[in-house]
DNA sequence: CAGCATCATTGACATGGGTCAACGCTCTGG
DNA sequence: CCAGAGCGTTGACCCATGTCAATGATGCTG
């Protein structure tokens, strides 16, 4: 059995609360599981029966309108926590953008846990009031943002969460790989696909990015970028 | 003194969780304060200093690009907890939308208090899900929805939200005071108040609602408006 | 290596909603 | 009762972005 204790999200991911004894006990009600590119691990509407913590990989959370217009209102990365603890029903799908791990708990087995563990209940509320003001923010964009903005704004985001993730000391790195197609990168800036890339050309033609292929961003100029995203 | 144990929204806000004793210590940290129509409590950016509860009325937040325009990510009403406990700083700026009263908090103080009382701490838990849950579901609205559709969902969970702050058995309500000028619920829905008031003078001449004053809302056909709304 | 599916780019055109401007209603204070 | 301010409505026009369609890359599979 794979332990908490060699957990490479252990000292990031809400269970960072715990101590050895304690890990213990939810190393038995926790599962590691593989999660394939494209599979759905929840789908909007349904009863929350699972929650998880992502060990590896990118997934997206959407909700999509009934003629099925989709809006990906989350991105989620190692260690951030996935499903609806303490309710009833899962607000949104949860899908794997590229092959990834998550640490998956039974709802009921994690709220009992985490009733009597206040101080991983105050972990999950930190990365829950983290996670709203994240949200709100990026109402700004949707509500008031032009497109050019909304990708200039994306990219920015996307080095800084992945400079973040990886160990580069907090800096945003100027080259990476999208986690995202076009169409998921539309989907999470509320456009289309077509006016993405006709965003991300313009911005290449300024000279501001490059994109050596399809899933390669690199940043040349990034007080311009800021400027494009509308900062400042 | 003016005492929690008789305070209106006792028993919904997160001081629910607090036995008679612990209410009695919060009553010593929180004070009971007036905010008039307009007035700002908090302001976007400004060190998170206060937290507070709404015994009454109805405030916005709100975030701003640099040059001006307005999102409004948030309504919130009685009961209801604003403010970023754990946090260094605030967000997003909170006004008062008509005149209100809060449950004011300094924040070290509340933090302290919330450390200490795990039964709020889940409470406030519990409301910041269901927060991130309604800003997520709001992403869709200002991401893929047209401006009818934006309008028509916008009367209608108003309708909904204000059933359940007064005690009509949590039906909607068919007439209703709108606590937002049409900018606001411009800057709230993404659009323009021309726009906004071009779909409603065309629901209500389509006959789905009436308007018999501008900040009085008649819903005349609810399956209509559900239509509109784009919940099919 | 050919054939096919998937993903992305580009162009031509259409349109929803933004912009600008005029006007109307309502309330307040003198 | 009038003047002015604030808020809302309506109309004319325009442009950013969506829509539709063709073409180009990339990579997988047999």
């Amino acid at each position: 059995m794979t332990s908490c204790q060699q957990c490479v999200v252990r000292n990031r991911a809400i269970c960072s609360s715990l101590s050895a004894p304690e890990l213990e006990v939810l190393n038995k009600i926790g599962r590691r599981v593989p999660v394939h590119r494209g599979q759905t691990l929840m789908w909007e509407g349904d009863d929350s029966l699972l929650v998880a913590n992502v060990i590896d990989g990118v997934l997206k959370l959407s909700t999509s309108t009934a003629d099925g217009r989709e809006q990906i209102v989350g991105v989620v990365y190692p260690s951030d926590f996935i499903g609806r603890p303490f309710g009833s029903t899962t607000q949104h799908s949860v899908t794997a953008l590229c092959d990834a791990q998550v640490c998956l708990f039974t709802r009921s087995a994690f709220d009992d846990f985490a009733r009597t563990h206040p101080e991983l209940e105050h972990k999950l509320l930190q990365r829950t009031l983290t996670e709203l003001d994240r949200a709100r923010h990026w109402m700004l964009l949707l509500g008031r943002k032009s497109a050019g903005e909304r990708v200039a704004t994306f990219l920015l985001e996307m080095a800084q969460r992945l400079a973040d993730a990886s160990c580069s000391g907090g800096d945003a790195v100027e080259r990476f790989e999208l986690p995202l197609t076009r169409q998921q990168m539309a989907d999470l800036l509320g456009l289309t696909i077509e006016t993405v890339s006709r965003q991300l050309t313009r911005l290449r033609q300024a000279g501001i990015i490059d994109l050596p292929d399809r899933r390669t961003v690199v940043i040349l100029d990034h007080e311009a970028m800021e400027a494009e995203a509308g900062n400042g």
